[in-house]
DNA sequence: CTACTTGCAAACGTTTTGCATTTGA
DNA sequence: TCAAATGCAAAACGTTTGCAAGTAG
């Protein structure tokens, strides 16, 4: 885990929330898993081999809470599940996701690739970016040469 | 609206299916809301003055076909709803959104700012980009200076 | 004609919520 | 001590589906 014990209860008692076990378990099941992209249910899962007690309904609203503490970022597919990933709070940008529309890999782009295009924005169009959201769908390595 | 009967009748019929009132209906309320981000209950309830017969499910199917067909467009905004936008066919790419964090509005970019990104995808990534769907968040104009 | 389409209502699957009980600080 | 958090089950929500009836070509 990236965050001490002291620094993560902190976070959460200065923001008036209790830092519980549950709250614990579901943290750290994302943070052993930064390269994944979990839904609900995969946590929930996760969570059932050391912490079977804790119910699905604490899971969903830990996720909420977690996301606004900014301890993770969401990304939506479209496929009927939100999936959740540890946010690094070094990182200043949410990164962009490659989804191959052939084999359904999804992958990872740390680079920010927008700053360029977010500085135009606010010239052209007076908006002032503070987050994005950037899929690309196309054909990873693989399935490019597999076709 | 951009497309004649004649041609939406082919388009509709040579890949297989059958340009029902219903189905015309639909693209009509969604051609004649060319700027807007109409939900399925939208569309439903737009349908209800002059075609009140229409079903819910013959309109969650009819968009499902007309994105498929390629006339529409979808957005999800992560507020519960899939939002649908008129398909312009001659542009190529699916243009960006600006939604502001403040007040909740909807912008469209119709410039396609990310041909150089995707092409750095290529080189860097091997991936080849066919689609696309950026979101950016952050202030209006209006909230800007409201603030 | 007849395969495709529709309308209705029931089903679906994820997420949210109400409430009595438990717990962190 | 006690407001906040949990677990459970039920509800909510947008969306999908089964099926009998209707319709475009």
């Amino acid at each position: 885990l990236m965050i001490d014990y002291k620094n993560l209860s902190s976070l959460f008692m200065d923001n008036g929330y209790k830092l519980t076990n549950q709250r614990h378990a579901v943290l750290n099941v994302i943070a052993e898993n930064k390269s994944l992209h979990l839904s609900v249910e995969d946590i929930f899962q996760a969570l059932n081999n050391k912490n079977p007690e804790i119910g699905l309904a604490t899971v969903y609203r830990t996720i909420q809470l977690l996301e606004k503490l900014r301890l993770v970022n969401s990304i939506n597919l479209d496929d009927g599940f939100i999936r959740y990933q540890f946010a690094d709070p070094e990182e200043r940008h949410q990164h962009h996701h490659l989804i191959c529309e052939k084999c359904g890999n999804l992958a990872d782009v740390q680079e920010d690739l927008l700053e360029e295009l977010e500085r135009q924005m606010m010239i052209k169009m007076k908006f002032k970016v503070r987050n994005h959201s950037l899929k690309l769908y196309g054909l990873c390595e693989k399935c490019m040469n597999n076709s």
